[in-house]
DNA sequence: GAACGGTGTTGATGTAGATCAAGCCTGGTG
DNA sequence: CACCAGGCTTGATCTACATCAACACCGTTC
């Protein structure tokens, strides 16, 4: 279908999206290229999709496609247990990289779904393992997403099995505003593009029990929250709340 | 110290646990290299060390050394939160890398410990990548065994978020079963290596929680458990506790 | 602008697992 | 061989969070 369309503007318009003058490319897997690697690099992104609020970008059980590099926009990913029980695994972001799971197996383990509307740039795997057998700073930068997607899984478990609900809560919104504050947007008011219960399944939590603990924050004084709208007026209160409990 | 003894001897001794003569080397690093591609890879691997019972492997904080291939044995490793909380965030068994935690900001970001007594094959994580720049096998290998680590965390998470205690503990004497049956062992019967308490840390659990688990699936006829020894009686029956919650 | 469905808040009650406490194995040590 | 400390089990009680329930809010659609 879009073949129809002139392909002279095509190119123009990918040309502006190259990673190279992509503003997320210090967060994304060129960090760290010079600009002849990042062109190398923006050769292998052939393909980029728009998601709509609400659509799938690759289920679980689905051989690998590529990786994708969230442009702009917000995804979650739900891991699923046989018996239909599903938990959010990770909300992501501008910059971070979706389908690292799927390595392994060559089959996505996870689903990932659109917050909100979503831009984001496939790679194809076995091209990037080839380019970066050429270019160690490539290389070396995959790995160090992938090791990096590993502690913050590590981070999560200890959330999950040691951290009372207002902790775990908490810990969610310092890590949010500071994600945010790295890509360059306010680090004390945002808006959450997840329902309570989306945080719930993340945070092992009821939606209930998230909803007191956002009211409990909000009569401490260390926030106000209006539906999905935050506003952080106390982080050092905040991080308090984490080490509260000894 | 080493230096002392007569330099041949331990050149034989070296040889005599290399890769591919290595028992492990379908579950470890060397799967799916040649004898070539092994032989170069033997190479990186210049140290391994004993660790007796209860001595640190590496810890939280120091800078990467390297990857540490299990050869036999067994260890735990362990996330540290600020205040002092920890947990254990993985058990490793032989055939397992160690120190993949460590390639994204290049330092440690847990401790690891043998729980009985245990050998690694330490492998330089800058020669490794060096090398499977060359080595497009060694290189795929690499990523899946990273990727395998993410989906993994994710099942953990998934455990730690929606599952009962019992379910945590099928779930975590299904996996030992698995993965000592990979190795050669008994799926039935088998013995812990760690205690309650870190099983109940690993599981979100107290111990005495973990405990009254272990009875209870006795009572059912189960398993039988006898202090660290375990027998499963009813596999199926350990997958139904899985299933049973719906 | 009325009606509706998805989302969020708040209260009342129930419960799985934590906590506290006591006693029992077991393996290592003098 | 007796002792001891660390590990394990089991019981009684407590509590944080889940569950159930009612209602309020908001954005969408007709």
């Amino acid at each position: 279908m879009g073949s129809a369309r002139a392909p002279r503007l095509i190119d123009v318009n990918e040309l502006r999206v190259a990673c190279s003058s992509c503003s997320l490319r210090e967060l994304c897997l060129p960090a760290g290229l010079d600009s002849g690697e990042m062109e190398r690099l923006d050769r292998l992104v052939t393909h980029r999709r728009k998601l709509r609020r609400g659509t799938g970008l690759y289920h679980a059980g689905e051989p690998l496609a590529g990786l994708f590099a969230i442009r702009s926009g917000f995804m979650k990913s739900c891991v699923l247990h046989d018996d239909g029980r599903e938990q959010v695994a990770g909300f992501h972001m501008a910059g971070d990289l979706l389908g690292l799971d799927a390595i392994g197996s060559g089959t996505h383990t996870c689903d990932t779904v659109a917050l909100e509307d979503t831009e984001v740039c496939e790679i194809p795997f076995a091209s990037l393992e080839q380019l970066s057998r050429e270019l160690p700073s490539l290389q070396h930068q995959l790995h160090r997403i992938m090791s990096r997607e590993i502690v913050r899984d590590h981070g999560v478990m200890l959330l999950l099995g040691s951290m009372s609900a207002e902790e775990r809560l908490a810990a969610f919104l310092l890590n949010l505003s500071q994600r945010f504050t790295t890509r360059g947007y306010s680090p004390s008011a945002f808006r959450l593009r997840m329902t309570r219960q989306e945080i719930g399944s993340y945070l092992g939590l009821k939606l209930e029990t998230v909803s007191r603990a956002f009211s409990g924050f909000q009569e401490r004084g260390l926030i106000t929250v209006r539906q999905k709208e935050v506003r952080i007026l106390d982080a050092p209160g905040l991080k308090a709340v984490l080490d509260s409990k000894r």
